[in-house]
DNA sequence: ATGTCATCCGTGAACGTTCACGTGAGCGCT
DNA sequence: AGCGCTCACGTGAACGTTCACGGATGACAT
């Protein structure tokens, strides 16, 4: 039963200083009341909740937190929290933030620049610190994040005002290449991420594996990031290259769209086509075939980002770029 | 509740004050310059900005927020990020949040009554509304969110302080039932979510549904809620009724579960095993064979969670009980 | 009667920002 | 000269809470 007013008029918040009047007492005491302080005697105390709760007060965070600077809050901003890579490190880096009792915002911004901007454009006068993915150029990031920390994740930074932690798969994906070669394959392809315009890091990555085992590395496609980009893109590299026996994903969830393409076109696997994912997302224990990937710790990466936003905010020992590392490495399911 | 506190020096934080003393103006002329107001000069406004960068500053939240009350809050409390239909659910109020221009604090609480316990003791203060799911009981729930607006989601409540969106699946669970026993279907199981005492109420649509059909409604087993938790019930299920050929789920996680346990005990789905999981997961779509399900619109739930909170914030309009329902209906993939 | 002490409570000030005003300079017009 | 207007900027006040004090009261001992 929500206290009903003639909608139009201004509903006054009610204050520590309506508490006050209608119980009688100061504010101060009221405060001692609410916050569990000491000095007050126990019948005052009962007194003055019992009007706070008549009156339906709930004190202001802004100006509790304006005198009392203790709680922090950071800024998680993710691309897009249904795809199951970010949902994993969203988890994470909001475990690891509770473990320090802070509070952690989220902000999805659905993969679209605009909303990434917008996002940006409000965060800084919200949040003690930023940690997250962003596509936009560092003087945009830098121009909105000024005088925040702010923690990158999976993307090189030149400003010194960034930390970023880096994703380092090239032996992970070297040893899956080489999984592959000696279980005899030759042709190998690639599900690359198509969304930027130049080939992903991850591509590279295959690339310096493919080179030292004298495999060819041109077999290589884009894929929009999601399952059914997966497929498509498995389609059209097969039908340029009948032969390819083996592909590595730039992550898993085109992987499992591969996987479910392959099915279709009656591919199985690992027998007919061996598939490789990056990521090692959970998610691939629950597909048919239980998937490979070139897995990735995400629970330490989002650990790392609290850590490092920790020690930024603190000012003491930040880590440096040789620490902010995650190494993923070759996990083995059934599907390679 | 633990707050760390920086050990050392307080490097005193840099105020307005301190930038217009520098830029050799009054706060209200920085002011100006930050927020774009006009009334400036531009050569000054330059000067100011220069000055701010200079200093690093960057404007309390706090006392922006006393002063101008444009900015809500609320805060999103769910008890497992990684569980995808939480995912869903937390993806879907984003996205209805932010078209609002509102900010989502994320609590995940573990599936743990203490940390929800702990959650519900800071949220008080650092948001201005409430929306999730919770364990506790009512009173509690009340203590802490006294003042606030709280939307439950999938719970039955009996305080008239909270909304609740009631998930309303009794006809999809009556056409699953009446789609398998249009399959020949005669002996239907249940997996159950076993971590409540009493059985859930879905499983009481089941039996309703099961009834008109003169089916026993008695196959049923708790699981735990993951993959695993529904392949180690299927197989008590079977053990316990091999005559069973067809499984209706708490959710899909279960299914998903089920379907996996399924192709290693070598029945095929669905024709050894017909399977029709709740919820509707986009994840359905990637296993094998697609699962069938008795889905909900997870999106429609996220933003009418939203919706009502709008609604009780302004006091306007706040929707009834008839209102805040979300109709699950069948939707056939191809495990059933 | 006086001092000592503990208990309980109130008063200004501070936190950092924005809002509603006020002010003075400069300019053009009658 | 006087009036009115615009432009650029400054000054007190307000937002709602907590902190650092200080004061009043009574109990108890001296």
């Amino acid at each position: 039963m929500v206290s009903s007013s003639v909608s139009g008029t201004e509903p006054r918040r009610v204050t520590i200083h309506d508490v006050a009047r209608s119980a009688g007492v100061s504010r101060q005491t009221v405060s001692r009341a609410l916050n569990d302080k000491g000095e007050i005697d126990g019948t005052t105390k009962q007194r003055v909740l019992d009007a706070a709760r008549a009156l339906g007060y709930r004190p202001s965070r802004f100006a509790r937190g304006l005198v009392r600077q203790d709680t922090t809050t950071i800024g998680l901003v993710i691309p897009d929290l249904l795809n199951p890579f970010f949902t994993e490190v969203a988890a994470a880096a909001l475990e690891a933030a509770r473990a320090r009792g802070w509070h952690v915002v989220v902000y999805d911004t659905a993969d679209r620049a605009e909303e990434e901007l917008g996002t940006l454009q409000v965060i800084g006068s919200q949040v003690d610190a930023v940690v997250g993915y962003f596509s936009c150029p560092e003087d945009e990031l830098e121009l909105f994040t000024r005088g925040m920390p702010v923690v990158l994740i999976g993307r090189e930074h030149h400003s010194a005002r960034f930390s970023s932690i880096r994703i380092d798969g090239e032996e992970g994906v070297h040893a899956a290449v080489a999984h592959l070669v000696a279980a005899g394959h030759t042709r190998i392809g690639m599900l690359d991420h198509q969304a930027r315009a130049e080939p992903s890091v991850r591509y590279e990555w295959f690339t310096a594996a493919a080179a030292s085992y004298g495999i060819d590395p041109d077999l290589v496609v884009g894929a929009d990031q999601s399952a059914d980009g997966g497929g498509t893109a498995l389609r059209t590299l097969l039908a340029a290259h009948p032969d390819v026996t083996a592909i590595l994903t730039f992550n898993d969830i085109i992987a499992i769209g591969a996987l479910r393409e392959a099915r279709r076109i009656g591919r199985s696997v690992p027998r007919d086509l061996a598939v490789i994912g990056f990521d090692g997302l959970q998610l691939g224990a629950l597909v048919e075939p239980p998937l490979s990937s070139v897995a990735l710790d995400t629970r330490r990466l989002g650990a790392l980002a609290i850590d490092q936003v920790a020690r930024l905010l603190t000012g003491v020992d930040p880590l440096t770029a040789d620490d902010l590392v995650v190494r993923a490495e070759l996990r083995l399911g059934e599907s390679a």
